[in-house]
DNA sequence: ACGGAAGTTTAGACCGATCTAAACTTCCGT
DNA sequence: ACGGAAGTTTAGATCGGTCTAAACTTCCGT
């Protein structure tokens, strides 16, 4: 409690436009070593110097480190709002899913709107509702209140072992279709299965889930993170 | 369902601040024949030259029929959309009640935001998940999906008969702190009572609610509403 | 090493929502 | 019936967020 209390009422002027930068930001800095302006203008859907009079916006409420021509970085509070943010968006999530019965190719933009005008009562009682829980219906983790983020695993079904038995731990797809095909192979975290063949050439993955055999894209099977299961079923 | 299926993608630059003023002049135009320009600004914390900008804008968009120096009146497209927001308002209410906990001072503040960006379908849910209710935590009727809005009890605790075992219907208010206060008096949607007194000059009221009799100022007794109850205990 | 393409920023405009100050109506008391 | 007060609208400015067009910088291939 005493820690998260520490912001709050400092940053005036954060508005949902801007915590839109920051997650932004946010996620592009752990693609890629530099974040650039025509990226994040790509991602928001909005022009290249839309992004720049923001950016200068951002440095300016200390936000981001920005240096013209060559990139942007979040500052320690533009983490901590990012993390917030990110926060509320995977709760609410996992919220809609669980208390409301939605489907988990529903909610991303249901909670792309709801993160920005969750108060914090309100975040409290959903996080106690859930029970604190810390990761969303894809597996993504859902930070903490003290901006800790839980790890997941690294390895991709497009380059997990053969023959070993794997667990989905998250899904890395925001796209709806997608989401939905991938739920009728029964690809969601938690579900088991065994990577049976590899195309070469980045081709297709082959995978036996319960008595069903699915080839699969490696597109597709590089946003599907998978850890090795221990012995035998849950 | 049908029947609602109406409006939804017609009116496009429909913001929360176009909505606030709707919902508004919905609920003055039941206090008062005319709905000037001052009156909204003071409802709204705004200046009435804002106001005047905005009405031009709102008839611009036929939601509202504005006669210069005289008066607005809400157009039937303009009333329909109030009673969609008043609608998502109170199911937001009535929701942080029943399934987070929350208490009935604590939810007009997070509907009062929340209601701009409800979904149709977290709308459709969220009523679902209640039940199809007709009335919110406050006993404000929750205007149906087509508009219909349930009749509501008119007589306050201000003129009610003396002596008749009443029911608290409704609680017109607001503020968190006068609804603390009410509460602790048991003065909630559904409690019995009996007005005992009432003093001349619109002097304080006086009521028995179970074993124990309060003083009521006239000016609270009136924005709590009455009916008179059937024989005995529901 | 340099010239052009790609990327980025600046300049200037627009839109929604608000404000202050000044002008204009309405209304009411004498 | 009329003059002033109260109420209202107009004029013009500001702020956040976006855009297009033009200028500028970076980078890379020859
Ligand atoms: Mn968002
Ligand atoms: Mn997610
Ligand atoms: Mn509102
Ligand atoms: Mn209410």
């Amino acid at each position: 409690m005493a820690k998260a209390v520490a912001r709050k009422q400092l940053p005036a002027g954060i508005t949902p436009v801007i915590e839109d930068y920051l997650k932004t930001i946010y996620f592009m800095a752990q693609e890629q070593a530099q974040v650039k302006t025509t990226d994040v203008a790509k991602r928001l859907r909005v022009k290249p110097s839309s992004v720049t009079a923001m950016l200068k916006t951002l440095a300016d409420l200390k936000l981001v480190e920005y240096r013209p021509y060559y990139g942007v970085a979040l500052t320690p509070l533009g983490n901590q709002i990012a993390l917030e943010v990110i926060r509320h968006h995977r709760l609410i999530e996992l919220y809609l899913v669980k208390a409301l019965g939605f489907s988990w190719d529903e909610v991303h933009e249901e909670a792309e709107v709801l993160e920005h005008v969750l108060s914090e009562k309100l975040e409290a009682r959903i996080a106690a509702h859930l029970g604190d829980p810390t990761l969303d219906p894809h597996g993504d983790p859902i930070p903490a209140l003290d901006g800790t983020l839980p790890e997941t695993a690294t390895m991709t079904l497009a380059d997990a072992p053969l023959r070993k038995r794997l667990r989905v731990v998250r899904v890395r797809d925001q796209d709806a279709e997608r989401l939905r095909y991938i739920a009728t192979l029964g690809l969601v975290p938690g579900a088991h299965l065994r990577l049976i063949e590899r195309a070469p050439f980045e081709g297709p993955v082959t995978v036996r889930i319960g008595k069903r055999v699915h080839a699969l894209d490696s597109r597709l099977a590089r946003t599907i993170l998978v850890e090795e299961a221990p012995r035998h079923p849950s």
